[in-house]
DNA sequence: GTTCCGATGCGCACAGTGTGCGCTACGGTG
DNA sequence: CACCGTAGCGCACACTGTGCGCATCGGAAC
């Protein structure tokens, strides 16, 4: 009997306490079940699943859903690299690693992008804070005065942020296709004919690379903007 | 007795069959209802109950959810205007004009980018289509190569969706704080305290012009960007 | 050792979700 | 008049987030 329907009061098990839950070990468990699973299946049962745990044990240390995502999209934001500038021209290359090393971030991590878009999620956590305030720093040394390199990081996380948004819905709906990048734009283009005449086209031989060739064009013309910016004040 | 548990089968109401349903009546009933209480208060029962209908009744006009959600948004892409380009140097205004008129609609309907993040959704309406296909007109009658037209519509865009995705983020949560802009910003500035050091603290006597000059500087570096790739060209 | 107490986990329950299924009753065609 | 495709709906199912109160733990106080 492996489930009595209702336990003897003698004989019964040492009720195991799984192991001890505690905020870091949820987040980390959601993490794994967001990036394997994407953010549809991440609901309290199905991650208290993951833990050996009930469906409403993790809030004792998360107060709710909404705010363990938050805390997860934080964890991510760790792994976003600003690297310091180098050399009075260094900023340029700083800030072009910190943009891939975002988007690079937001690629692993296709779910984050479907998450930005929701209200307050995210809005002040500490990694995040810190790698907007070293880009921040970045740019005000080059020298752009406060208000500008501000108005400069928002533009250059948006254009980020932007275009991954768009890269990962694709992706996604190329996931669920059960087909590659390829297939599945050709027979988009069969659906809908007068995308064959858009410049895209020839590109479907390597949608990878036309994405990646496409975030580089509009960041540069960002930073460039930005070097004209410079340039103007020096 | 307004509502017999057994009906009788005699006296029973003509049973009313409201208006006759269809799937313009639903989208433009969804798109009420999304901008009078926003994403999460769209259910299948409340929109129903807005149209006299059962909650199961509208899919017969639409299969999905997640369908009638792209529905919606291609709705609202129709209200993008992208004018043309009067002039050969008129390309830059009609941009700035396409950038300004996207961001306006967002803003107009906040729930927007809280769906552009989600899966599969908006990826091909007919009105999102043609604004590109306008915009990509415009930017290849500037001397633009097709190639380089294509990448400069998405960052564009990219640019755009990315800045209202935070600015729609930062609104909805000064609508649920029930506060000013002006009065969350200071509250939340009392509470980590570090922010006080950025730029960013001494706009914020008026953060709605804090965010549209924001908006307009990183228009400008993308637009600089690309005239100084046009200009680089002739 | 014994006794206590705060913290932790969990089962139950509630209100709500999207949507498949099959019945009913309508509007138009023969 | 009979008929039939179809629009609408009620029901049911599996699922969601989360409040509540109980059981049971580990550790501190005596």
């Amino acid at each position: 009997m492996a489930e009595p329907s209702i336990p003897s009061v003698w004989a019964r098990e040492p009720v195991k306490r799984a192991s001890g839950l505690n905020r870091e070990r949820i987040v980390a468990a959601a993490l794994k079940l967001l990036d394997e699973e994407g953010l549809e299946a991440l609901s309290m049962r199905s991650l208290g699943k993951r833990l050996d745990a009930g469906a409403t044990s993790m809030y004792r240390h998360v107060t709710n859903r909404d705010e363990l995502i938050e805390l997860v999209v934080d964890e991510v934001y760790a792994e976003v690299e600003v690297p310091d500038a180098a050399g009075s021209e260094g900023w340029r290359a700083s800030a072009a690693a910190a943009a891939r090393s975002l988007r690079d971030m937001a690629l692993r991590h296709p779910w984050v992008t479907g998450v930005l878009g929701q209200v307050g999620l995210s809005y002040l956590g500490p990694n995040l804070s810190r790698a907007s305030e070293r880009l921040l720093a970045v740019l005000g040394g080059a020298g752009l005065d406060p208000r500008e390199a501000d108005h400069a990081v928002s533009a250059i996380t948006a254009y980020v942020v932007g275009t991954v948004t768009s890269e990962t819905a694709w992706l996604s709906l190329v996931a669920e296709s059960g087909k590659g990048e390829r297939e599945l734009l050709a027979s988009l283009q069969q659906v809908h004919e007068h995308l064959l005449e858009t410049p895209a086209a020839k590109e479907h031989n390597d949608p990878a690379r036309h994405r990646e060739e496409g975030f580089t064009f509009g960041l540069d013309l960002v930073l460039d903007g930005l070097e004209a910016r410079l340039r103007r004040r020096s």
